[in-house]
DNA sequence: CTGCATCCGGAATGATACTG
DNA sequence: CAGTATCATTCCGGATGCAG
């Protein structure tokens, strides 16, 4: 399997690269996700698990039953991936 | 909408960022994706009529019934972000 | 023989209600 | 707040058919 391939089983998935954008400058919660990304809250439990099974990210726990989900290393090693595709979206449907 | 979610729209779906990457060296036929890609033809299909309507490739008429499948300039420009996304998955897995 | 379209079962996703 | 349970909908993949 290519590398792509590889990266794409695990940031192909919906929602995947949307949920690591926008915990690229700041860590958080599950909540503060749902709202901004507007994703379903099913998807965003499995995504988030399935991402802190790549070691994309990890969980905090906070107080009073709250986390914060946090990039690892691994995680923010995608800024340049990220910023190169929204780079190419801006351009997107020129009429 | 995000500049990140517009790219998506377009490459998000399954196989079409592993169409891009075949196609980023050299123009290539349906048969050729299909065998090296191990895409469902039905998939290959939809996907490349798609990408056309989008403007990432153009479909180039040859010889008896064959055509070639060939990136655009906004195809192209996709070049960065597949080699970004790539060299990330070259280093999944590590135990 | 190449380049698709169609049909159909199963997987992925989404909306909503509910729980610790 | 941070999820889980359930059900509807959409997407995907394999088989097959068919025209140029």
């Amino acid at each position: 399997m290519s590398d792509l391939a590889a990266a794409l089983e695990v940031l192909g998935a919906r929602w995947a690269l949307l949920i690591v954008e926008q915990l690229l400058d700041e860590p958080q919660r599950y909540s503060d996700l749902q709202r901004t990304l507007g994703v379903p809250t099913n998807m965003l439990a499995t995504r988030l698990r399935e991402l802190e099974a790549a070691g994309v990210l990890s969980r905090l726990p906070l107080k009073h039953n709250t986390r914060a989900y946090a990039l690892t290393d691994r995680g923010l090693a995608l800024r340049d991936a990220i910023v190169a595709l929204s780079s190419w979206g801006a351009q997107e449907a020129r009429p």
